[in-house]
DNA sequence: CGCTAATGTGGTCACGTAACCATAACTTAC
DNA sequence: GTAAGTTATGGTTACGTGACCACATTAGCG
């Protein structure tokens, strides 16, 4: 390994000399200054990472956790987070934290990362744990619900953006309008909620809804399929699926039309996320539009103005939701 | 932060005796040991990862280097490269290393790393660029055939993997089958190349391939469904595609069927990789299962085996591919 | 000319750790 | 009873760096 000292002795010059040019800070010499850059090039030294975390106390590195980087709505906000840690010259660890790897939680937070960015809000209980004392590193969390809690959290309100859907489909002349998504009466799942309340703001009974556990991102495609396909052969009469992700929808549409009817001509199908899926299925899938990019960045933004103490951080960011129109929605 | 020195301070012992403790090595006699740990406990220790690293001179990091890990092949891959790497206590950075993000490269082999791992082929002349002289850091390849350059690498051979995969077709009866994949008759694709030479050896005529350079993963669906979507169009007379990966295929499937033509009865599609994707269109997708988690632990355990120079390294490792019967493909 | 400021360079130190060496007390063996 | 080992503990050092201080030398200015 080359080190700063040999840099010196090869461009005749003190080591200190040499961090001058490196960080290129107090005065040197123009003649000096190209001897010790040549030097640097034939030696070909790299400072070593170690010794500059040390003294620097910051290892410029961020911990990324989610359940699942398979998962596309995950994957894009990951390419937000990146896009923003390297432009800010922090480089990400990746965690894909499932509930049987938990026992790794303590290496992450043992780990060299300045920060910390969850997008599991699942694993929060068990981050806080470890992220008492001493322990205690940045944090900044992607959250589908306004936190109570005092966590910095970029989060997008999930109770709204269903009910916005709901009432999109109602607006389009839908009342017949399937719940499809995770369900849990004790948990008041709030993207339930959003759509529990648009039925009833709108006098529309609530007809029917899917209260099956949901798994991993994997499942999702099958278990909308399998979900529609049961309510198709019951001869549940409905006009229109309102999904809770663009996966369930993508699986209900294939369920609908593999049963012979027309989407949207017969019925209308809306999701949420808006992922790469949902402009390849066909007919293409109208959807609730999450600024998964702009979230990730917003995540690392917020997460480095605690690690350089900033005072004017944003505890509570609040990503916009918009619709997306496209074929699989029919309006009367 | 707590040293090493305040956790001695706290236990009234030194700080040799603490680090005796951490490290289990050397004599502690047992009362010691436990006001030790006591004291860790209490004071909320743990070591300091740089100083760990300089005193070391191992980081315990990886990084992961993909084209995208949105697509899936690569995140399945990485899921096992992820897993290996925490068995043996390393963790994982991860770099989407688009054409525009090259000049991130410096960063990457400049990093805290012991290894490299690359799941891209292409970038390889501009890493081994930089991976010279002093930059020299364990690199392992996952390539998509063997490699004469002497790098560690695991491979699966394409055009072994085509070849299978098209006369699987051929002993299912087909004779016009359509080679859906990329295409460039300088380079000499391996995948086209496998089933030229299938289709040759058989004396069955080469009909018709899509030669449309193909870009993200994202377009693969779109790509596969507007070439075929093109052909069908144009009457061109085919009962099999054979597609160079899951995507590509899961388009194609998704034109025959919307031309109002049966997958697999009157037109068969096979792919390649076997992404969770194949089992989730309809008709199930027949495929080559290309063992993504196992060649990501091997990555893993090649590259580890460099950093600890371990003798009997395998340099070139095979990726053993099997074929995957499901719905997709029509035997006579 | 003489005083202050700007420019240029080298020396020293601490960051927190793991490895090594020194030392001391206590066992064991003959 | 003493030499050799075992058990237990503390002290010292080096890893490579960036910040700081000390000290030259040169430039600017009245």
């Amino acid at each position: 390994m080359v080190t700063r000292r040999e840099v010196a002795e090869q461009a005749g010059v003190s080591p200190s000399t040499v961090s001058r040019v490196i960080n290129n800070n107090g005065y040197v010499a123009e003649d000096v200054r190209k001897r010790i850059e040549a030097a640097i090039a034939e030696l070909n030294y790299i400072p070593n990472r170690a010794a500059q975390n040390l003294r620097m106390k910051s290892y410029k590195q961020i911990a990324c956790l989610t359940p699942s980087i398979s998962n596309p709505f995950y994957s894009e906000m990951f390419a937000g987070i990146e896009e923003m840690a390297l432009e800010k010259g922090y480089s990400l660890s990746l965690y894909n934290i499932t509930k049987e790897r938990r026992n790794y939680l303590r290496q992450v937070v043992e780990g060299p990362y300045d920060g910390m960015i969850l997008l599991a809000p699942y694993e929060l209980s068990s981050i806080m744990d470890f992220n008492k004392g001493a322990l205690k590193m940045p944090l900044s969390v992607y959250w589908d619900r306004p936190e109570k809690a005092d966590i910095p959290h970029v989060f997008v309100d999930m109770e709204k953006v269903m009910r916005q859907s709901v009432e999109y489909l109602i607006e389009s002349g839908h009342k017949e309008i399937i719940y499809l998504g995770h369900y849990d009466e004790n948990q008041a799942n709030p993207r339930y909620k959003g759509y529990k309340d648009a039925m009833k703001a709108q006098g529309v009974p609530i007809k029917e809804y899917y209260k099956k556990s949901i798994g991993t991102y994997e499942d999702k495609l099958t278990v909308g399929y399998d979900a529609i396909k049961v309510l198709l052969g019951n001869g549940q009469p409905f006009t229109a699926v309102a999904a809770t992700n663009d996966s369930l929808a993508a699986g209900a549409i294939r369920a609908i039309i593999e049963s012979g009817k027309k989407v949207p001509d017969d019925i209308s199908v809306i999701g949420v996320d808006n992922i790469e899926l949902a402009k390849i299925v066909t007919p293409t899938l109208t959807t609730m539009n999450i600024p998964k990019i702009e979230i990730g960045r917003l995540l690392v933004k917020q997460l480095l103005d605690q690690i350089h103490n900033e005072r004017k951080m944003e505890r509570n960011i609040e990503g916009e939701v918009t619709l997306i129109e496209r074929e699989s929605v029919k309006k009367n």
